[in-house]
DNA sequence: GGGATTGTTTAAAT
DNA sequence: GATTTAAACAATCC
């Protein structure tokens, strides 16, 4: 499941190959995957360069000469990789991007929840998605960082998963910052003291930095852009690790669901809030 | 076959 | 309005 650190380990890798290359062709192999004909498609991107390739949130972008914007959620099992013209794709490749040395981009998705879509720089601006997401974790201050828990009641876990809160953080990276900083993910944001929070904002930059310097994790089924598995998922603390002791007391690790989401820490390192 | 799994949107309830 | 819960989305796994 990708979150910052996988998808800016993909950007990373499809930048070093496709930057600089002009895009032939999109072959649309899965109707109704993007919006509009495979030919508009098509018409839209081929003979364009790709000048960038970056990440939002979870939002893989590659920016094309004309003002262009090809966009990649990946959701669950989404997948973006290059491959020589030899490989062929398999039958959850639904959109094959030709460039003009023979290299293809794949965008793969077992489960059709991810989506590739195409903007304008003007289109990209006016999306709700985008133009309400919240800052990058990586880039705000620690001070900007307790400022965006202040006064809120909701609990923790839930306002770090809202992406127009904060910009990128998933099930996993939440559950591992949380348990790096000692809180509970019932805690109300407002029962945290700034300097618990400003301990929270270094934890979360840690273990987002560490992810992306080992490629990402790879616990059901991320790859890379070269089709390579990350291995972050070796260094989790808690996350996937129910019934497995804390590494830190011994503990065996209790889930709950917080925000609709299952939670995974240590009772006795993590001591739960008054209901 | 029920429940869980991913991120996001939407609706309804509190 | 803020917050919480649940459903929906697709497909698969245990």
């Amino acid at each position: 499941m990708p979150e910052l650190p996988e998808v800016e380990t993909i950007a990373g890798g499809l930048a070093s190959v496709a930057c600089g290359r002009t895009i032939m062709e999109a072959v649309v192999r899965t109707p109704g995957i993007v919006p509009g004909t495979q030919e508009a498609l098509s018409r839209r991107v081929a003979g364009r360069t790709v000048l960038g390739v970056r990440r939002r949130a979870k939002l893989l972008i590659m920016d094309l000469a004309g003002d262009l914007h090809l966009v990649f959620h990946l959701k669950m099992t989404g997948r973006v990789w290059v491959t020589h013209p030899a490989v062929d794709p398999n039958k959850h490749v639904h959109v094959v991007f030709l460039l003009d040395n023979g290299d293809r981009i794949f965008f793969e998705d077992q489960r059709k929840f991810g989506y590739c879509r195409l903007f304008s720089g003007s289109e990209i601006e006016a999306w709700p998605f985008y133009a309400g997401l919240g800052p990058e974790p990586l880039k705000i201050a620690p001070q900007e960082f307790a400022a965006l828990f202040s006064g809120r009641t909701a609990r923790i876990k839930s306002l770090l998963l809202d992406q127009g809160v904060l910009a990128g953080i998933g099930n996993i990276y939440a559950d591992e910052s949380l348990f790096r900083t000692s809180i509970h993910p019932r805690t109300r944001a407002s029962e945290i003291p700034v300097p618990r929070l400003m301990e929270l904002h270094r934890n979360l930059q840690a273990v987002l930095r560490e992810a992306i310097d080992a490629g990402g994790s790879s616990f059901r089924d991320y790859r890379d852009a070269y089709g390579q598995p990350g291995q972050f998922q070796e260094r989790f603390s808690v996350y996937g690790r129910k019934n497995q002791p804390c590494e830190r007391c011994g503990t065996s690790l209790d889930t709950e669901k917080v925000a609709g989401r299952t939670s995974t820490f240590c009772r006795i390192c993590q001591p739960p809030p008054e209901r």
